[in-house]
DNA sequence: TTATATAGGACAAAAAAAGTCTTATTTAAG
DNA sequence: CTTAAATAAGACTTTTTTTGTCCTATATAA
């Protein structure tokens, strides 16, 4: 329905709060489910996949838990957004060539895709670094 | 997923097609589903719902069918897209005010209503005459 | 060695989207 | 007046996607 998933949001929240601690320290997945109201087992799966991307570094064990992986300035809204839910494509068409049909001749495409170019541009301009200054 | 749902690029192909048609005659759901690849019963669903809102007129019986409701350059694509799939809005806390607990300090906030107020924008400059002409 | 964390996979439940079917109602034409 | 063709409307089913849970393995610090 041309919204964000909360899959998103959820790791949108939990990154923000990494950016946000005070020191950038490490934080327990407890205590970030806690803090930014999201089912732990969730953010678990969420922030296993983002260090995969490099987003988070993560310890085991006892005082372990999450790290951004990189600055927060060097951590983009989009790059969060991506990898929580895959590459942004407005529409089924614009996944790649050859899957539509009608791409040929069809006259919306161009226009999903400046949306679509306009979204990432927006998103990939702001950065954690924004999202906990203040 | 961040995408248009198939409901509504099924209505906007259809719309499309109603204003391609020369003269702008008038269509049978039949022709229309067939012409533009989709199962004549959800686009039947669908036009029925455009009616309400004035995108389409009807008639019932032996050569009825769908006509625009309104000339070309007076339907945008985000009318038919809200029609289709209701208001757009990027994430839950944008639907209405007191949603979203989180609203009072959530820094990403701004962004997504950047991020959807662009995209009404657009979509709102792009009327049916400009995606039927050529 | 034990308690505490993450890693990873499998699975279950819920919600949303897509599609189908059936019964009215309207209209034109015979 | 009857019939055929079309939309109107609602109920229902299926499929897909999203969300959430659970269990076992592995790593780490004390």
């Amino acid at each position: 329905m041309l919204h964000l998933t909360r899959r998103a949001d959820y790791a949108i929240r939990g990154m923000v709060f990494l950016a946000t601690k005070p020191g950038q320290e490490m934080a327990s997945l407890k205590e970030i489910a806690a803090q930014v109201d999201v089912p732990q087992a969730l953010l678990a799966k969420i922030f296993q996949q983002f260090g995969k991307f490099g987003l988070v570094r993560s310890c085991r064990g006892t005082g372990g838990g999450f790290i951004l992986g990189r600055s927060p300035e060097k951590i983009t809204l989009l790059e969060i957004v991506e990898a929580a839910e895959g590459p942004i494509s407005m529409n089924r068409c614009l996944v790649g060539k050859g899957l539509c049909d009608r791409e040929k001749f069809c006259t919306v495409h161009p226009v999903w895709m400046e949306v679509q170019d306009k979204m990432k541009d927006i998103l990939g301009s702001v950065t954690l670094k924004d999202l906990a200054g203040g």
